[in-house]
RNA sequence: GCGACCGUAGCUCAGUUGGUUAGAGCAUCGGUUUGUGGUACCGAGGGUCGCGGGUUCAAGUCCCGUCGGUCGCCCCA
Protein backbone atom coordinates (compact mmCIF):
# COMPACT_ATOMS: atom_id res chain seq x y z
CA UNK A 1 0.00 0.00 0.00
CA UNK A 2 1.56 3.43 -1.14
CA UNK A 3 -0.89 5.12 0.20
CA UNK A 4 0.50 8.22 2.32
CA UNK A 5 -2.92 8.62 3.98
CA UNK A 6 -4.09 6.16 6.94
CA UNK A 7 -6.45 5.96 9.74
CA UNK A 8 -5.04 6.80 12.99
CA UNK A 9 -3.12 3.77 14.76
CA UNK A 10 -6.31 1.92 16.68
CA UNK A 11 -9.09 4.05 15.50
CA UNK A 12 -10.86 1.78 12.52
CA UNK A 13 -13.50 1.99 9.91
CA UNK A 14 -16.57 0.09 9.28
CA UNK A 15 -18.19 -0.88 6.42
CA UNK A 16 -20.85 -3.86 5.60
CA UNK A 17 -20.68 -6.73 8.39
CA UNK A 18 -18.27 -4.82 10.54
CA UNK A 19 -20.98 -1.64 10.73
CA UNK A 20 -24.06 -4.05 10.81
CA UNK A 21 -22.84 -5.82 14.06
CA UNK A 22 -21.69 -2.48 15.31
CA UNK A 23 -25.28 -1.19 14.94
CA UNK A 24 -26.96 -4.11 16.05
CA UNK A 25 -25.46 -4.06 19.54
CA UNK A 26 -26.51 -0.26 19.42
CA UNK A 27 -30.05 -1.19 18.47
CA UNK A 28 -30.58 -3.69 21.19
CA UNK A 29 -29.30 -1.66 23.64
CA UNK A 30 -31.55 1.46 22.98
CA UNK A 31 -34.40 -1.58 22.82
CA UNK A 32 -33.66 -2.84 26.55
CA UNK A 33 -32.99 0.68 27.95
CA UNK A 34 -36.43 1.43 26.96
CA UNK A 35 -37.76 -1.54 28.46
CA UNK A 36 -36.04 -0.35 31.82
CA UNK A 37 -37.11 3.31 31.85
CA UNK A 38 -33.64 4.53 31.49
CA UNK A 39 -33.68 7.66 29.39
CA UNK A 40 -31.43 8.99 26.75
CA UNK A 41 -28.39 11.71 27.53
CA UNK A 42 -26.10 13.24 26.15
CA UNK A 43 -22.51 14.55 27.17
CA UNK A 44 -19.62 15.88 25.64
CA UNK A 45 -16.96 14.11 24.00
CA UNK A 46 -14.50 15.93 25.83
CA UNK A 47 -14.46 17.53 29.20
CA UNK A 48 -11.77 19.75 31.73
CA UNK A 49 -8.93 17.00 32.20
CA UNK A 50 -9.71 17.71 36.00
CA UNK A 51 -13.02 15.57 35.60
CA UNK A 52 -11.53 12.83 34.94
CA UNK A 53 -8.21 13.17 36.57
CA UNK A 54 -9.94 13.35 40.20
CA UNK A 55 -12.66 11.04 39.94
CA UNK A 56 -11.07 8.23 38.33
CA UNK A 57 -8.04 8.42 40.43
CA UNK A 58 -4.72 10.14 39.78
CA UNK A 59 -2.53 6.83 40.05
CA UNK A 60 -4.83 4.95 37.42
CA UNK A 61 -3.49 3.56 34.68
CA UNK A 62 -6.43 5.31 32.75
CA UNK A 63 -5.10 8.80 34.27
CA UNK A 64 -1.48 8.70 34.30
CA UNK A 65 -0.71 6.94 31.28
CA UNK A 66 -4.13 6.59 28.99
CA UNK A 67 -5.47 10.12 28.85
CA UNK A 68 -5.65 12.06 25.47
CA UNK A 69 -5.23 15.66 26.57
CA UNK A 70 -4.59 18.69 25.41
CA UNK A 71 -4.39 22.26 25.82
CA UNK A 72 -6.99 24.47 23.59
CA UNK A 73 -6.74 27.67 21.89
CA UNK A 74 -7.84 29.56 25.68
CA UNK A 75 -4.83 27.31 27.28
CA UNK A 76 -7.59 25.21 29.13
CA UNK A 77 -6.51 21.42 29.55
CA UNK A 78 -9.04 19.37 28.04
CA UNK A 79 -9.52 15.68 27.70
CA UNK A 80 -10.94 13.44 25.36
CA UNK A 81 -13.37 11.11 27.37
CA UNK A 82 -11.90 8.24 28.70
CA UNK A 83 -15.25 6.95 29.85
CA UNK A 84 -18.78 8.28 30.48
CA UNK A 85 -19.17 7.85 34.36
CA UNK A 86 -17.45 11.16 35.29
CA UNK A 87 -18.84 13.06 33.13
CA UNK A 88 -22.31 11.88 33.20
CA UNK A 89 -21.84 12.75 37.13
CA UNK A 90 -20.30 16.42 36.23
CA UNK A 91 -23.48 17.08 34.29
CA UNK A 92 -25.48 16.04 36.90
CA UNK A 93 -24.35 18.80 38.88
CA UNK A 94 -23.59 21.79 36.79
CA UNK A 95 -27.19 21.30 35.05
CA UNK A 96 -28.64 20.79 38.14
CA UNK A 97 -30.45 17.23 37.37
CA UNK A 98 -30.50 16.04 41.10
CA UNK A 99 -34.15 17.71 41.08
CA UNK A 100 -34.73 14.11 38.65
CA UNK A 101 -33.20 11.81 41.30
CA UNK A 102 -33.45 9.06 40.94
CA UNK A 103 -32.12 9.57 37.44
CA UNK A 104 -32.02 6.50 35.20
CA UNK A 105 -29.52 7.16 32.16
CA UNK A 106 -28.52 5.87 29.11
CA UNK A 107 -25.86 6.72 26.52
CA UNK A 108 -23.72 5.48 23.70
CA UNK A 109 -20.57 6.91 21.99
CA UNK A 110 -16.92 6.88 21.62
CA UNK A 111 -14.18 7.38 24.25
CA UNK A 112 -10.59 7.32 23.54
CA UNK A 113 -7.56 5.67 25.87
CA UNK A 114 -4.19 5.87 24.22
CA UNK A 115 -3.24 2.18 24.91
CA UNK A 116 -1.59 -0.88 22.38
CA UNK A 117 -4.25 -1.88 19.71
CA UNK A 118 -5.22 -5.51 20.33
CA UNK A 119 -8.29 -7.55 19.78
CA UNK A 120 -11.51 -6.19 21.40
CA UNK A 121 -9.27 -3.09 22.37
CA UNK A 122 -8.76 0.01 20.37
CA UNK A 123 -7.98 3.48 20.89
CA UNK A 124 -11.07 5.22 19.92
CA UNK A 125 -13.57 2.46 21.09
CA UNK A 126 -17.06 2.41 21.61
CA UNK A 127 -19.28 1.68 24.93
CA UNK A 128 -22.74 1.43 26.28
CA UNK A 129 -23.36 2.80 29.27
CA UNK A 130 -25.82 2.98 32.37
CA UNK A 131 -26.22 4.96 35.27
CA UNK A 132 -28.62 5.60 38.01
CA UNK A 133 -27.99 8.73 40.36
CA UNK A 134 -29.57 9.41 43.30
CA UNK A 135 -30.60 6.46 44.78
CA UNK A 136 -28.76 4.16 47.34
CA UNK A 137 -31.37 1.74 47.73
CA UNK A 138 -30.21 -2.11 46.56
CA UNK A 139 -32.93 -2.11 44.03
CA UNK A 140 -31.24 0.08 42.02
CA UNK A 141 -28.32 -2.47 42.01
CA UNK A 142 -30.44 -5.04 41.03
CA UNK A 143 -32.67 -3.21 38.13
CA UNK A 144 -29.00 -1.74 36.87
CA UNK A 145 -28.13 -4.96 36.53
CA UNK A 146 -30.94 -6.95 34.93
CA UNK A 147 -30.61 -4.39 32.80
CA UNK A 148 -27.25 -5.92 31.48
CA UNK A 149 -28.41 -9.29 31.51
CA UNK A 150 -31.28 -8.63 29.65
CA UNK A 151 -29.24 -6.49 26.98
CA UNK A 152 -26.93 -9.61 26.62
CA UNK A 153 -29.66 -12.59 26.55
CA UNK A 154 -31.14 -10.21 23.51
CA UNK A 155 -27.86 -10.24 21.96
CA UNK A 156 -27.68 -14.16 21.96
CA UNK A 157 -24.39 -13.67 23.62
CA UNK A 158 -26.29 -14.65 27.33
CA UNK A 159 -24.80 -18.19 27.22
CA UNK A 160 -21.47 -17.18 26.33
CA UNK A 161 -21.03 -14.96 29.39
CA UNK A 162 -20.60 -15.20 33.15
CA UNK A 163 -21.81 -12.56 35.84
CA UNK A 164 -19.45 -12.06 38.40
CA UNK A 165 -20.35 -10.33 41.72
CA UNK A 166 -18.27 -9.13 44.59
CA UNK A 167 -18.77 -6.23 46.58
CA UNK A 168 -15.92 -3.80 47.96
CA UNK A 169 -18.31 -2.58 51.16
CA UNK A 170 -18.59 0.37 52.19
CA UNK A 171 -15.50 2.98 52.98
CA UNK A 172 -15.39 2.13 56.09
CA UNK A 173 -15.23 -1.79 55.15
CA UNK A 174 -12.66 -0.67 52.14
CA UNK A 175 -10.23 0.89 54.23
CA UNK A 176 -10.00 -1.94 56.30
CA UNK A 177 -9.66 -4.90 54.33
CA UNK A 178 -6.91 -3.08 51.97
CA UNK A 179 -5.20 -2.15 55.57
CA UNK A 180 -5.06 -6.14 56.46
CA UNK A 181 -4.74 -6.78 52.31
CA UNK A 182 -1.64 -4.57 52.50
CA UNK A 183 -0.07 -5.81 55.71
CA UNK A 184 -0.62 -9.40 54.21
CA UNK A 185 1.05 -8.94 50.95
CA UNK A 186 4.00 -6.83 52.67
CA UNK A 187 4.46 -10.26 54.87
CA UNK A 188 4.95 -11.97 51.39
CA UNK A 189 6.79 -9.51 50.07
CA UNK A 190 9.61 -11.01 48.87
CA UNK A 191 7.80 -14.48 47.46
CA UNK A 192 5.46 -11.94 44.91
CA UNK A 193 5.65 -11.60 41.59
CA UNK A 194 7.86 -8.89 40.20
CA UNK A 195 4.02 -7.64 39.06
CA UNK A 196 2.43 -7.84 42.09
CA UNK A 197 5.50 -5.93 43.64
CA UNK A 198 4.60 -2.87 41.72
CA UNK A 199 1.01 -3.17 42.60
CA UNK A 200 1.54 -3.64 46.17
CA UNK A 201 3.10 -0.22 46.14
CA UNK A 202 0.48 1.22 43.12
CA UNK A 203 -3.05 -0.48 43.80
CA UNK A 204 -2.81 -3.89 46.38
CA UNK A 205 -6.23 -4.76 45.61
CA UNK A 206 -5.21 -5.61 42.07
CA UNK A 207 -2.88 -8.61 43.58
CA UNK A 208 -6.28 -10.09 43.98
CA UNK A 209 -6.60 -10.98 40.52
CA UNK A 210 -2.83 -11.89 39.46
CA UNK A 211 -2.35 -14.62 36.57
CA UNK A 212 1.50 -15.62 38.05
CA UNK A 213 1.63 -19.17 39.81
CA UNK A 214 3.83 -17.96 42.28
CA UNK A 215 1.32 -15.67 43.71
CA UNK A 216 -1.58 -17.83 43.91
CA UNK A 217 -0.54 -19.26 47.19
CA UNK A 218 -0.19 -16.07 48.68
CA UNK A 219 -3.58 -14.70 47.34
CA UNK A 220 -5.40 -17.55 48.36
CA UNK A 221 -3.63 -16.84 52.04
CA UNK A 222 -5.09 -13.01 51.85
CA UNK A 223 -7.87 -12.00 54.09
CA UNK A 224 -11.43 -11.90 52.34
CA UNK A 225 -13.55 -8.78 52.01
CA UNK A 226 -16.00 -10.81 54.18
CA UNK A 227 -14.36 -10.79 57.27
CA UNK A 228 -14.13 -6.83 57.36
CA UNK A 229 -17.81 -6.34 55.87
CA UNK A 230 -19.74 -3.93 58.60
CA UNK A 231 -23.39 -5.61 59.28
CA UNK A 232 -24.63 -2.21 56.94
CA UNK A 233 -22.32 -3.89 53.50
CA UNK A 234 -23.32 -7.27 54.47
CA UNK A 235 -26.75 -6.52 54.42
CA UNK A 236 -26.52 -4.31 51.84
CA UNK A 237 -25.05 -6.59 49.35
CA UNK A 238 -27.32 -10.12 50.77
CA UNK A 239 -30.23 -7.21 49.93
CA UNK A 240 -28.65 -7.23 46.04
CA UNK A 241 -27.97 -10.54 45.66
CA UNK A 242 -31.51 -12.33 46.37
CA UNK A 243 -33.06 -9.13 44.14
CA UNK A 244 -30.77 -10.58 41.73
CA UNK A 245 -32.09 -14.08 42.79
CA UNK A 246 -35.40 -12.81 42.32
CA UNK A 247 -35.36 -10.93 39.40
CA UNK A 248 -33.80 -14.45 37.77
CA UNK A 249 -30.31 -13.36 36.83
CA UNK A 250 -27.45 -16.01 37.76
CA UNK A 251 -24.63 -14.74 39.79
CA UNK A 252 -20.94 -16.01 40.58
CA UNK A 253 -19.18 -14.88 43.91
CA UNK A 254 -16.39 -13.78 42.94
CA UNK A 255 -14.79 -12.79 46.26
CA UNK A 256 -11.09 -11.55 44.03
CA UNK A 257 -13.41 -9.28 41.57
CA UNK A 258 -12.03 -5.62 42.16
CA UNK A 259 -12.80 -2.74 39.82
CA UNK A 260 -9.49 -1.11 38.66
CA UNK A 261 -10.60 2.70 39.34
CA UNK A 262 -10.65 4.33 42.55
CA UNK A 263 -14.75 5.37 42.75
CA UNK A 264 -15.75 1.92 43.33
CA UNK A 265 -18.12 1.01 46.47
CA UNK A 266 -20.24 -1.68 47.77
CA UNK A 267 -21.21 -3.59 44.39
CA UNK A 268 -18.91 -4.44 41.46
CA UNK A 269 -19.58 -6.54 38.55
CA UNK A 270 -18.29 -8.07 35.55
CA UNK A 271 -19.87 -10.01 32.83
CA UNK A 272 -17.41 -12.14 31.67
CA UNK A 273 -16.38 -14.20 28.76
CA UNK A 274 -13.92 -16.99 27.46
CA UNK A 275 -14.07 -15.59 23.87
CA UNK A 276 -12.13 -12.45 23.45
CA UNK A 277 -8.66 -13.97 23.97
CA UNK A 278 -7.15 -11.20 26.72
CA UNK A 279 -10.05 -9.24 27.05
CA UNK A 280 -12.82 -10.69 29.20
CA UNK A 281 -14.91 -8.27 30.26
CA UNK A 282 -18.19 -7.20 28.18
CA UNK A 283 -20.19 -5.61 30.85
CA UNK A 284 -18.75 -3.95 33.79
CA UNK A 285 -19.54 -1.64 36.68
CA UNK A 286 -20.70 -1.12 39.97
CA UNK A 287 -21.73 1.69 42.84
CA UNK A 288 -19.81 4.73 42.93
CA UNK A 289 -21.13 6.91 45.93
CA UNK A 290 -18.43 8.67 46.79
CA UNK A 291 -17.69 10.06 43.31
CA UNK A 292 -20.08 12.90 43.13
CA UNK A 293 -19.32 14.44 46.57
CA UNK A 294 -15.83 13.91 45.64
CA UNK A 295 -16.25 16.63 42.77
CA UNK A 296 -17.73 18.66 44.81
CA UNK A 297 -21.49 17.88 45.13
CA UNK A 298 -23.98 16.44 47.98
CA UNK A 299 -23.27 13.23 49.12
CA UNK A 300 -25.19 11.24 46.25
CA UNK A 301 -25.03 7.23 45.43
CA UNK A 302 -25.18 6.33 42.32
CA UNK A 303 -24.60 3.03 40.46
CA UNK A 304 -23.59 2.11 36.39
CA UNK A 305 -21.96 0.36 34.50
CA UNK A 306 -20.08 0.02 30.66
CA UNK A 307 -19.99 -2.30 28.17
CA UNK A 308 -17.48 -2.22 24.67
CA UNK A 309 -19.32 -1.84 21.57
CA UNK A 310 -16.61 -3.58 20.06
CA UNK A 311 -16.67 -6.53 22.37
CA UNK A 312 -20.21 -7.12 21.86
CA UNK A 313 -20.10 -7.17 18.03
CA UNK A 314 -17.46 -9.79 18.05
CA UNK A 315 -19.30 -11.71 20.26
CA UNK A 316 -22.67 -11.95 18.71
CA UNK A 317 -23.56 -13.88 15.98
CA UNK A 318 -23.43 -12.37 11.90
CA UNK A 319 -26.75 -10.39 11.36
CA UNK A 320 -28.81 -11.21 8.15
CA UNK A 321 -27.73 -9.33 5.29
CA UNK A 322 -30.36 -6.80 4.80
CA UNK A 323 -32.58 -7.90 1.54
CA UNK A 324 -34.11 -5.69 -0.29
CA UNK A 325 -37.99 -6.01 -1.75
CA UNK A 326 -36.93 -4.78 -5.86
CA UNK A 327 -34.86 -3.62 -7.77
CA UNK A 328 -35.74 -1.63 -10.62
CA UNK A 329 -34.02 -2.30 -14.24
CA UNK A 330 -35.12 0.45 -16.54
CA UNK A 331 -33.96 -0.16 -20.59
CA UNK A 332 -33.72 3.59 -21.88
CA UNK A 333 -33.82 7.54 -20.71
CA UNK A 334 -37.39 6.97 -21.10
CA UNK A 335 -38.04 4.07 -18.97
CA UNK A 336 -35.78 5.19 -16.48
CA UNK A 337 -37.85 8.25 -15.92
CA UNK A 338 -40.63 6.26 -15.08
CA UNK A 339 -38.95 3.70 -13.15
CA UNK A 340 -37.55 6.71 -10.79
CA UNK A 341 -41.37 7.62 -10.63
CA UNK A 342 -41.95 3.45 -9.60
CA UNK A 343 -39.25 3.47 -7.14
CA UNK A 344 -40.13 6.76 -5.19
CA UNK A 345 -43.32 5.20 -4.77
CA UNK A 346 -42.60 1.97 -3.81
CA UNK A 347 -40.46 3.50 -1.05
CA UNK A 348 -43.49 5.50 0.18
CA UNK A 349 -45.59 2.39 0.66
CA UNK A 350 -42.84 0.87 2.68
CA UNK A 351 -40.83 -1.28 0.13
CA UNK A 352 -37.19 -1.51 -0.12
CA UNK A 353 -35.94 -0.74 -3.41
CA UNK A 354 -32.78 0.15 -5.77
CA UNK A 355 -32.18 1.46 -8.95
CA UNK A 356 -28.63 1.19 -10.51
CA UNK A 357 -27.25 4.83 -12.14
CA UNK A 358 -26.30 2.93 -14.71
CA UNK A 359 -25.43 -0.40 -16.92
CA UNK A 360 -27.09 -2.02 -19.85
CA UNK A 361 -29.73 -4.44 -18.92
CA UNK A 362 -27.00 -7.47 -18.36
CA UNK A 363 -25.65 -5.48 -15.73
CA UNK A 364 -28.70 -4.34 -14.28
CA UNK A 365 -29.99 -7.69 -13.73
CA UNK A 366 -26.38 -8.70 -12.57
CA UNK A 367 -26.48 -6.15 -9.66
CA UNK A 368 -30.43 -6.97 -8.90
CA UNK A 369 -29.51 -10.72 -7.90
CA UNK A 370 -25.89 -9.49 -6.42
CA UNK A 371 -28.47 -6.95 -4.16
CA UNK A 372 -30.38 -9.74 -2.91
CA UNK A 373 -33.99 -8.38 -3.90
CA UNK A 374 -37.11 -10.49 -4.08
CA UNK A 375 -38.00 -8.79 -6.93
CA UNK A 376 -36.94 -7.37 -10.36
CA UNK A 377 -38.84 -4.86 -11.59
CA UNK A 378 -37.87 -4.92 -15.72
CA UNK A 379 -39.38 -1.61 -18.07
CA UNK A 380 -39.10 -1.34 -21.18
CA UNK A 381 -40.45 0.17 -24.96
CA UNK A 382 -42.88 -2.60 -24.44
CA UNK A 383 -44.02 -2.29 -20.62
CA UNK A 384 -43.96 1.55 -20.64
CA UNK A 385 -46.27 0.93 -23.68
CA UNK A 386 -49.17 -1.29 -22.30
CA UNK A 387 -48.36 0.42 -18.58
CA UNK A 388 -47.29 -2.62 -17.20
CA UNK A 389 -44.23 -3.94 -15.67
CA UNK A 390 -42.19 -7.52 -16.08
CA UNK A 391 -41.78 -8.42 -12.75
CA UNK A 392 -39.28 -11.67 -11.85
CA UNK A 393 -39.00 -13.54 -8.73
CA UNK A 394 -35.28 -13.56 -8.76
CA UNK A 395 -35.15 -17.08 -6.81
CA UNK A 396 -37.66 -18.63 -9.46
CA UNK A 397 -37.35 -17.34 -12.01
CA UNK A 398 -41.04 -16.94 -12.94
CA UNK A 399 -42.19 -13.67 -13.91
CA UNK A 400 -45.09 -11.93 -14.95
CA UNK A 401 -46.81 -9.03 -16.38
CA UNK A 402 -48.35 -6.39 -13.17
CA UNK A 403 -49.70 -3.13 -14.03
CA UNK A 404 -47.62 -0.09 -12.56
CA UNK A 405 -49.78 0.95 -9.92
CA UNK A 406 -50.35 -2.16 -8.64
CA UNK A 407 -46.64 -3.17 -8.04
CA UNK A 408 -46.44 -2.74 -4.12
CA UNK A 409 -49.67 -4.23 -3.34
CA UNK A 410 -48.39 -7.39 -5.43
CA UNK A 411 -44.55 -7.09 -4.12
CA UNK A 412 -46.29 -7.23 -0.54
CA UNK A 413 -48.66 -9.79 -1.01
CA UNK A 414 -45.99 -12.07 -1.86
C1' G B 1 5.55 1.18 28.30
C1' C B 2 7.36 -4.33 27.29
C1' G B 3 7.42 -9.03 24.18
C1' A B 4 6.39 -12.33 19.86
C1' C B 5 4.86 -12.87 14.88
C1' C B 6 3.59 -10.43 10.35
C1' G B 7 3.50 -6.37 6.02
C1' U B 8 3.57 -8.86 -2.14
C1' A B 9 -2.72 -6.17 -6.92
C1' G B 10 -9.13 -3.31 -4.15
C1' C B 11 -9.49 -8.29 -0.93
C1' U B 12 -7.27 -13.37 0.49
C1' C B 13 -2.65 -15.26 -0.54
C1' A B 14 1.67 -18.01 -3.58
C1' G B 15 6.63 -16.59 -4.81
C1' U B 16 11.52 -22.45 -4.50
C1' U B 17 19.07 -22.45 -1.44
C1' G B 18 19.02 -14.25 -3.08
C1' G B 19 19.22 -14.88 -10.05
C1' U B 20 15.83 -12.58 -16.28
C1' U B 21 9.41 -9.36 -18.13
C1' A B 22 6.47 -10.69 -9.65
C1' G B 23 1.76 -14.96 -10.12
C1' A B 24 -3.29 -17.13 -8.63
C1' G B 25 -8.30 -16.85 -6.77
C1' C B 26 -12.07 -13.33 -5.69
C1' A B 27 -13.62 -8.39 -7.02
C1' U B 28 -13.81 -4.65 -11.19
C1' C B 29 -14.41 -3.72 -16.56
C1' G B 30 -15.34 -5.83 -21.53
C1' G B 31 -16.90 -10.02 -24.68
C1' U B 32 -19.55 -15.04 -25.88
C1' U B 33 -25.63 -13.20 -25.41
C1' U B 34 -27.25 -4.94 -29.02
C1' G B 35 -34.40 -6.97 -23.61
C1' U B 36 -33.18 -11.19 -18.80
C1' G B 37 -29.47 -12.40 -13.18
C1' G B 38 -27.59 -16.42 -10.12
C1' U B 39 -23.74 -21.51 -13.62
C1' A B 40 -19.82 -21.62 -17.73
C1' C B 41 -16.05 -19.88 -21.19
C1' C B 42 -12.67 -15.90 -23.34
C1' G B 43 -10.12 -11.34 -22.51
C1' A B 44 -8.49 -6.60 -20.13
C1' G B 45 -7.00 -3.10 -16.52
C1' G B 46 -4.65 -3.00 -11.76
C1' G B 47 1.64 -3.89 -7.97
C1' U B 48 7.36 2.38 -6.23
C1' C B 49 6.82 -6.05 -3.21
C1' G B 50 4.73 -0.62 3.74
C1' C B 51 8.77 3.18 3.94
C1' G B 52 14.21 4.36 4.51
C1' G B 53 19.09 2.63 4.70
C1' G B 54 22.74 -1.45 4.34
C1' U B 55 25.14 -6.28 2.46
C1' U B 56 25.74 -8.25 -2.71
C1' C B 57 27.61 -8.66 -9.51
C1' A B 58 22.23 -9.31 -8.25
C1' A B 59 17.26 -8.26 -2.78
C1' G B 60 10.06 -9.48 -2.73
C1' U B 61 13.80 -13.02 -0.60
C1' C B 62 19.42 -11.47 4.00
C1' C B 63 20.63 -7.33 8.00
C1' C B 64 19.31 -2.61 10.67
C1' G B 65 15.87 1.25 11.50
C1' U B 66 10.99 3.16 11.01
C1' C B 67 5.68 3.05 10.29
C1' G B 68 1.52 -0.11 10.38
C1' G B 69 -1.13 -4.80 11.58
C1' U B 70 -2.04 -9.13 14.72
C1' C B 71 -1.62 -11.56 19.37
C1' G B 72 0.08 -11.46 24.39
C1' C B 73 1.89 -8.61 29.18
C1' C B 74 0.22 -4.34 32.00
C1' C B 75 -4.56 -2.27 32.45
C1' C B 76 -9.38 -1.94 30.97
C1' A B 77 -15.29 -1.95 28.13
Amino acid sequence: MSNKVQAVRGTQDMLGEAAERFHTVVAAFDKVRRLYGFQRVEVPMFEATSVFARSLGETTDVVSKEMYTFEDRGGDSLTLRPEFTAGISRAYLSEGWQQHAPLKVATWGAAFRYERPQKGRFRQFHQLDAEILGAGESAADVELIAFGAQLLAELGVGDKVELQLNTLGDPETRDAWRTALVAHFEKHRYDLSEESRTRLDKNPLRILDSKEHKDFPIVDSAPVVDDFLTSEAADFFAAVTAGLDEAGVKWTRSPRLVRGLDYYRHTAFEFTTEDLGAQSAVLAGGRYDGLIESMGGPHTPAVGWAAGIERLALLIDAPAPLGIDAALVPLGERAERAATGIAAKLRRAGLACEMAYRGNMKKRMQKANASGARYAIIIGDDELDRGQAAVKNLASGEQQSIAFDRIAEALRGA
